[in-house]
DNA sequence: TCGGGGATCTGAATCGATACAGTAACGACT
DNA sequence: AGTCGTTACTGTATCGATTCAGATCCCCGA
């Protein structure tokens, strides 16, 4: 499969011209270095005989700058383009790349996919984004060597030279529980997404809680559990489901499951918005108002919570912020700038799908 | 701002290793040309020097190949990563890609930025993938030339020597209308996305149906103005709302407007399901029941579109799929393959949100 | 008239890798 | 013994551009 080559290129342009390569280099680079004249010509020329300017691979190799950043993921592809949170991370950081004229390369690994195998090794980029791989990943030792920065997303922490972006999972929680806690709950339940490479559907026990290898679903159980005991209720005490997925499907299972086995819970909080909004339906299935009877927590605030019925109680995080610094955070470190490590601030959005205890 | 090179290569793991460079490429690259002995050797020496195989901007610049696609659009960054057709056409996409382990590169210039200081011309991929881009649009020019292979999605159509997937718009918005017309409405009111470049919300007079630079709007209202005529439907007789954008609050809008001034309209025929939500949405809150007053069809058969309530009936075009063919036909196209012209096949979904007319 | 100094333009070196043709060694077969 | 075919490797040319240190040229002031 010998590829054709492109018989159009700086040189023969200059040949025709009569010029040098390097001016016809600096016809496109550098418009200051020649009279307007000559530069008309040149780039006359080049449309004449279908010259795109100088080629991308050429320029790369001589220069180095391949122009472009890797956006890696190892969700499946069908969970990604569907999962809200993701999706404003992607937009902001497609509006950075693209204000600094830079390309946005999607590298999904999908679990189960061999790594050097994929398209990771052949891709040509400055530098990398991961986002939210679990530590135990085998991609994380793939890009762990030289080949540019890289900025690290949620997950996983402490990544030697690598910057983060993230939130604090663990206060976040905790100010969520918090909330209920001041609403007069005791009997709380707990909603969390998968805790290992591979979700666990079901309850959540010490053992699974101390194995979890995803730290956010790891630091979300700490803080909500710290803020819970700290005002008196046992660890012990709190049903905690682990969910099948990050979807209103597996949010309503879940919730189901865990209404059934605790009817006497009046809160239930939960690691995602995604999750609550299964909630929510789940309880409503089962006949049970919110938040009359039940309320139940989000966190995320993504879109959908606001526009919920009821409007969901939510942590928000800034997610197309997330996006927009850790892509910055990226471009600055390929200019030489040093990685850094930044805590996104949260809030906590009180709605109507959380209300005081009824007595 | 000197890029710092990579001091370690093929050429100083050979030197090191006293073998030809050649024989480090084939390390990587052609296992079978050298014994296993000599190649875990290599290998080894290339882990302690922290060097992580051919570098892709020497062999693209060698090979011709680049290992990477881009996709092309010019919508919003955020109407992009919101949208649901976008989105699973993306899907669809990433999974073909993927499993060729070639990158897909994002490439996004959206109106007001000029294409030539996008990363466009800065971006090394094999071929390119043109998304729903209007026909008058300047990145079009850009990328007619010989720089690889192009398949476009949707619009523009007829570029020359592109390859080409969509659906019949056209039929698929008569199959609509016909199946409004079946259930005996006469007054039929029909919201469509945007028209041009630019989108002018408000009446649709014949003045803009004929100017209207977009193809699927063009398409749609053709088709369904078509079917409409074939009943005995005058056209000056439809009131047509071009809305301000494509989402739910733009179809609210446009069918609020409409049905304000023809409250005498049986059923809404909208462009996209999105419209479609919108136009529930405004139905309800005048106090008007879908579909026992006021039906109401979407178009493509978005997720959301089975789950809404009422469930929304559609024209259902494949939308993973799309994604799926696209890619494999640039693919192929890269390959040497000729480009082909490939419609898709759309089906009418009826479910809860239109019913017959009433008396 | 001469020297200085921008403004333009040139030539050679270089970036890192792969393709291709060719060589050496070795055993098998007639 | 000579021929042939494999296997394992080497050497050189080449991909397309940018960089950097000059080489010219031309204008202007002293």
């Amino acid at each position: 499969m010998p590829r054709q080559h492109n018989p159009v290129t700086l040189q023969s342009i200059a040949a025709e011209l009569g010029v040098s390569r390097t001016t016809v280099s600096n016809a496109y680079n550098r418009p200051d270095q020649l009279t307007d004249e000559l530069r008309t010509a040149v780039l006359e020329l080049a449309k004449k005989r279908g010259y795109r300017g100088p080629s991308a691979a050429g320029r790369m190799l001589r220069t180095g700058k391949r122009n472009a950043v890797a956006l890696l993921f190892t969700e499946d592809l069908q969970y990604v383009f569907r999962d809200p949170d993701t999706l404003a991370f992607m937009q902001g950081v497609a509006e950075t790349t693209t204000a600094a004229a830079t390309g946005l390369m999607l590298v999904p690994v999908p679990v189960g996919t061999d790594p050097a195998s994929s398209a990771l090794p052949m891709v040509a980029v400055d530098g990398y984004l991961v986002y939210s791989v679990a530590s135990d990943h085998p991609v994380i030792e793939l890009i762990g060597q030289n080949s540019g920065p890289v900025v690290v997303v949620d997950e996983p922490e402490g990544l030697a030279n690598a910057g983060f972006v993230g939130i604090d999972d663990q206060l976040g929680a905790a100010v969520s529980a918090q909330h209920l806690i001041d609403y007069g709950h005791r009997r709380i339940g707990i909603i969390t997404q998968r805790l290992g490479v591979v979700p666990r559907p079901g309850v959540v026990d010490t053992t699974r809680r101390a194995e979890a290898s995803v730290r956010v679903g790891r630091r979300r159980l700490d803080g909500s559990l710290g803020a819970m005991a700290a005002a008196g209720i046992e660890a012990a005490d709190v049903p905690i489901w682990e969910a099948s997925g990050n979807d209103p499907d597996a949010g309503r299972q879940a919730a189901r499951a865990l209404l059934h086995r605790h009817p006497d819970v009046t809160a239930l909080l939960c690691f995602t918005d995604q999750l609550a909004i299964g909630a929510v339906q789940a309880a409503q299935s089962m006949g049970i108002d919110v938040p009359e009877h039940l309320s139940v927590m989000g966190f995320d605030d993504t879109p959908r919570a606001s526009t919920w019925e009821p409007p969901l109680s939510t942590i928000r995080q800034p997610l197309v912020d997330k996006g927009r610094i850790a892509a910055k955070m990226l471009l600055d470190a390929i200019d030489g700038k040093p990685a850094r490590h930044q805590q996104l601030p949260i809030e906590l959005i009180v709605r109507a799908s959380t209300g005081p205890v009824r007595e």
